[in-house]
DNA sequence: ACGGTATGTGTAATCTTTGT
DNA sequence: ACAAAGATTACACATACCGT
């Protein structure tokens, strides 16, 4: 910046002034300026910048699981519109380890991220709400609970919206009795199995396994297998999630079982592979890019005082549920 | 509309004091 | 004399503020 200022024969702080855009600038400062920086090449020093403005211009984001497709469409969500707004991200993955989750909120936080959107593991554990709790920067929370005594906003969906179509449509198929494959002790999970247990005690006669265990492939494939090593085996088989999904798909292939014939099948998130499938897999859909988004402009409205002071703390988005062949009528 | 200058940042290197 | 602890400064840079 010195070196700019002496070639274009200013001082350095008309120099600040022209790359920041100050309004004391005149139209030939400007371009003398702009002269010496083009020729030098210089590009300011977002480090030092950031020593200046004590700002980093940067947002951290902690992924519980970045193999999860639906988190990389959330991740392209919240990065464009943070792109947009002059925001890096950093980008952390706790591989469903929600010890890494703690060191990732500290790591963000000694790297001076301006603040955080958090896809945690798990956001009950004790340790993870004490870190949260004594993190300084605003924070946003992906399709999770907010922790009591933690000021976050968050950008969730409504999975219960769109469970609950689910299981009243395979109850109007005939199906009674469902298994439900689902995740560990988050939101998603604990909402996706909340709706059909709430949907299916309205039916006397309708019953349901459930198979808690994570959101992971392996766990899908594992619940297959022991719903399907079962004497009355079930009509209607949930995945509360796509990984889940995808995982169950195998195993029910590798069993040689045809989809909307004896069983019929309900899985989550519009993937390639739930279309593409054959049969075509009926899902739970969501907008992932658009929930990104909205936890991006729920983080900048704390980041940019004033662009949007009366941002609600929580934005809620629609999941529906989407009719396939894999979902048929109960065998009788 | 401009120039000059003090300021701030966190750590590591260097210098100074203290203790044994 | 030497180690350890403590204090200061260098570093690299951009910007806020004040004065003209």
């Amino acid at each position: 910046m010195r070196e700019v200022a002496e070639r274009a024969g200013v001082a350095m702080s008309s120099v600040s002034r022209v790359l920041s855009d100050h309004p004391d600038v005149s139209p030939r400062m400007r371009r003398k300026v702009m002269e010496a920086v083009h020729e030098l090449n210089y590009q300011p020093d977002i480090l030092a910048q950031a020593l200046r403005i004590g700002k980093t211009l940067s947002v951290g984001f902690a992924v519980s699981d970045i193999a999860n497709p639906v988190l990389a469409e959330i991740i392209t969500g919240a990065e464009k519109r943070l792109r947009a707004a002059g925001y890096s991200l950093l980008l952390t993955n706790s591989e469903g380890n929600a010890e890494l989750d703690i060191e990732h909120i500290s790591l963000l936080e000694r790297r001076r991220v301006d603040g955080v959107i958090l896809s945690l593991v798990d956001e009950h554990h004790p340790d993870v709400v004490a870190a949260l709790r004594q993190l300084a920067c605003p924070i946003v929370l992906v399709d999770r609970d907010i922790p009591d005594g933690v000021t976050t906003r968050g950008a969730s969906f409504d999975h219960a919206l769109g469970m609950r179509a689910a299981t009243e449509h395979l109850l109007e198929l005939g199906h009674r009795r469902f298994a439900l494959i689902t995740g560990g002790p988050e939101r998603p999970a604990r909402e996706r199995r909340q709706a059909v247990e709430e949907t299916l005690a309205n039916v006397p006669d309708a019953e349901h396994t459930a198979y808690p265990g994570g959101f992971s492939v392996d766990h899908g494939r594992r619940a297959v297998l022991e719903i399907l090593a079962q004497d009355s085996r079930p009509t209607a088989i949930i995945a509360g999630g796509n990984m889940l999904m995808e995982g169950a798909l195998m195993s029910l292939r590798e069993a040689g079982v045809r989809l909307g014939g004896d069983l019929s099948f309900v899985g989550c998130d519009d993937l390639a592979v739930a279309e593409l499938h054959d049969p075509p897999i009926a899902v739970v859909r969501r907008d992932s890019f658009a929930v990104g988004d909205a936890a991006a402009e729920l983080l900048l409205a704390d980041l940019e005082p004033g662009s949007n002071a009366d941002a609600p703390r929580e934005i809620v988005l629609p999941t529906e549920f989407v009719a396939r062949p894999s979902c048929a009528p109960a065998p009788r």
